[in-house]
DNA sequence: AGCATTATGCGC
DNA sequence: CGCATAATGCTT
């Protein structure tokens, strides 16, 4: 067996300029034993220097002159295991979602970015303001003008760094020495890790968990002493005390010597979360996050393999930080489609850890108040175990609901966008000083400009969606960010009926001022959080109660607390039904039962009123029940009989080009190789969003209920797209997608 | 990254 | 013109 007998190695991860494969050839005694993932030693560069490297593929093509290739000097075995389990992760990511070796490590390793072991010098002022002052006075007398030059400064400031002192201030290292002497400041020098979060909280111990969450405690620790390695899921409602659970248990590990990964939602990892977590356990906490710089990142991560930390919190890409003995992996809000990549290892952070688990022999917990499908009919079949937590701790009963039916609303003569009856729930609410939340089931901000007199709706010229109207006559695109001015006649047939539909946040904030004369509004959707900050500010403003609405999209119903909220309102309940994919029931629920959970968090009772075109719809009716099983049953018989995810499984192909012929040919090619197979096939078709940003986009489904089989569709698509050479065209596979294409 | 090659700057 | 350093390029 001739198999084999190139390398495709990448040299580390350190600069974009060498973050590309070079080939090398397999000695003979490596020859069958060098595999894809593995660490490899190869000479690099003049001098041959030995350099460390990754195995991205091994093939039989040699892509450069053969004579030119070096041999890899040998396998890596001393490397880390912690390094050896994130190779391992990336090869099963590649090999599962239908991605480069390349993009898998770079996703799974924390980018080496300035190595440095940030050492920095500071120069602390030891007097007070008035001290400080008197002694420069002093200075100034005896003319020690760089003495004065620092003092000046430390007046204002009571910390220096110490470059800037010597450099922009000029002052030598001696002037500095006497006045160390003199106890007027201190030198430090300290080798401080760059930590993303300053909290000072006291510390605090966990409360008594009720019965039911200690038999959760109990079960997933007497499991994991016993060596028993399981993927637990925790349905609790709302205000059931999940997350205290998952104190106590990161706590049991902690015990253990064990390390934790938490998962949150990036939108839930508010400073309240955190605090929580550093009350019970200190600076051993972190946090990852998008919005931290590649330097903190990788510091977490050296922190985390050196055991200066327990528990690292983040979203799904914490999933990643290098723990040399991870014993739980947490995941909160389970069924946050969040959790699913977007980009290309399009990884589901909940299979992921349970492959990551597997790997690490850890735990997995896995708690919702609406769970997915997926987890849920895991659980059903019996590999997940599952838990349910039905009391709130604290006291509180759940909201009551009704739902209202806006179609007899409109034969009653009723054309506004609120009901009378919530009009009226409101109208107490103002009177008792109480506040509401309305809620938009609508993605962003929608209000298309469209012509009165022949229907011509605006559109964006480099995608295939219509524009939305923006403050000022503005109409944004919001797949491209293009922009431009509302024209004042239409287009196509100048007529100068030419109106917004606006049915967005800001058209039920005007409604509102209209209705309730003097009401204070707060609204929050995608253009009013658009700047950082922003989204905790309008929540903060809301809690002081500066308001008495708040009205928002989707972002509004995550997990927030306010005790003053009596009333939730939500406007047009089935809006996401419409969506035509298989999840749109599943989003409606838990959107709706996420929203049902806002009202009435303190002590006086809370009311939801749904309203909807369509009060039949068993998504509505089993969230106002606040009934999940009823609702699961009915959806997976619904996912049966259509054959979704989870009873079976799904591949979504997309192929983007700039050219709609060649994208479609390809779409073509590609759907006559998988019809040798015996499978099920959808399209080829024009995507939902037939074109983004000028390139045009096909889709294909697969169906079947072997994952395997479906891995392999998307490998002989690879080879066969790889064949025709370089293209312009180019192909992502989307398995079981959560929102189509 | 590390090393080599080439481009650039300003002394005369 | 010559030597200095700076910018750029290549490594399989």
């Amino acid at each position: 067996m001739t198999r084999g007998r190139y390398a495709n190695i990448i040299i580390d991860i350190s600069h974009e300029k060498v973050d590309r494969t070079f080939q090398y050839k397999i000695p003979e005694a490596l020859a069958g034993i060098l595999e894809e993932g593995m660490c490899v030693q190869v000479p690099f560069g003049k001098g041959d220097h030995l350099r460390q490297g990754y195995v991205v593929a091994v093939t039989d093509h040699a892509e450069f002159p053969e004579e030119k290739l070096k041999q890899v000097a040998g396998i890596v075995t001393g490397s880390l295991p912690v390094e050896a389990d994130s190779i391992r992760l990336a090869a099963w990511m590649k090999r599962t979602y239908g991605s480069t070796m390349i993009v898998a490590l770079r996703t799974v390793l924390p980018v080496k970015q300035s190595m440095k072991p940030k050492e920095k010098k500071k120069l602390t002022r030891l007097l007070n303001a008035e001290e400080t002052r008197s002694v420069l006075a002093e200075c100034v007398r005896k003319h020690q003008s760089a003495k004065a030059r620092v003092l000046e400064e430390l007046v204002s400031e009571p910390e220096l760094p110490y470059e800037l002192v010597t450099g922009k201030l000029n002052v030598s290292p001696a002037a500095l020495r006497s006045l160390e002497s003199q106890g007027v400041i201190r030198i430090e020098s300290e080798s401080y890790y760059r930590n993303p979060v300053k909290l000072e909280a006291e510390k605090e111990n966990g409360r008594v968990l009720n019965e039911e969450q200690a038999k959760v405690r109990q079960k997933v620790l007497s499991d994991f002493d016993e060596g028993k390695r399981k993927t637990y899921l925790i349905h609790g409602i709302t205000g059931s005390g999940k997350t205290e659970v998952y104190l106590s248990l990161i706590e049991g590990m902690i015990k253990r010597k064990k390390q934790c990964i938490v998962l949150i939602p990036e939108i839930a990892l508010t400073y309240q979360t955190l605090l929580r977590f550093y009350k019970r356990f200190g600076d051993r906490v972190s946090v990852m996050n998008s919005t931290l710089s590649a330097g903190e990142k990788f510091d977490q991560c050296e922190r985390a393999k050196k055991g200066e930390l327990d528990v690292i919190i983040g979203p799904r890409s914490a999933l990643f930080v290098p723990f040399p003995n991870l014993g739980m992996i947490v995941i909160d809000e389970e069924h946050e489609s969040s959790y699913k990549s977007e980009t290309m290892p399009r990884y589901h952070a909940r299979e992921t850890a349970e492959y990551l688990a597997g790997l690490k022999n850890a735990s997995l917990v896995l708690g919702s108040a609406t769970p997915s499908l997926e987890a849920y009919y895991r659980a059903s079949e019996g590999k997940y175990e599952l838990f349910t937590l039905n009391h709130r701790p604290t006291g509180g009963s759940l909201a009551s609901v009704s739902v209202i039916d806006l179609r007899r609303e409109l034969k009653e003569g009723n054309r506004s966008i609120f009901s009378r009856r919530l009009q009226e729930l409101m109208e107490e609410r103002l009177d008792k000083k109480e506040q509401t939340m309305l809620f938009l089931n609508r993605r962003g901000y929608a209000g298309f400009v469209s012509c009165r007199a022949c229907g011509y709706v605006m559109k964006c010229p480099h995608c295939d969606v219509s524009l939305s109207q923006h403050m000022g006559g503005r109409m944004v695109c919001h797949y491209c960010g293009y922009e431009t001015r509302q024209p004042k006649t239409c287009p196509e047939c100048t007529s100068p009926y030419i109106l917004g539909f606006k049915a967005g946040t800001e058209q039920i904030e005007q409604q509102l001022r209209l209705r309730f004369p003097g009401i204070r509004v707060l609204r929050m959707d995608g253009d009013t959080t658009r700047k950082k900050d922003s989204y905790e500010k309008i929540l903060a403003a809301f809690s002081s109660g500066e308001a008495d609405v708040l009205v928002g999209t989707q972002m509004i119903v995550k997990g927030h607390d306010f005790p003053n909220v009596t009333l939730v309102g939500v406007l047009a309940a089935d809006m996401s039904l419409n969506d035509s994919d298989y999840r749109a029931g599943e989003r409606t629920f838990q959107l709706l039962t996420q929203a049902a959970g806002r009202a009435g968090r303190g002590q006086r009772p809370g009311e939801v009123l749904i309203q909807t075109y369509r009060p039949e719809h068993y998504s509505i009716l089993r969230s106002a029940s606040q009934d999940y099983r009823a609702f699961y049953e009915e959806e997976i018989l619904y996912r049966g009989l259509g054959g979704y995810p989870p009873v079976v499984h799904m591949v979504a192909i997309l192929i983007t080009s700039p050219h709609e012929k060649r994208g479609e040919a390809l779409a073509a090619g590609i759907a006559n190789l998988i019809r040798e197979e015996e499978i099920t096939l959808i399209g080829p078709a024009k995507a939902s969003i037939g074109k983004i940003n000028d390139i045009y986009r096909f889709v294909l489904y697969c169906k079947s209920a072997e994952y395997k089989i479906l891995t392999g569709i998307k490998d002989k698509v690879e080879e066969y797209v790889n064949g025709l050479g370089p293209k312009e065209e180019s192909i992502q596979f989307d398995f079981d997608p959560m929102n189509s294409f």
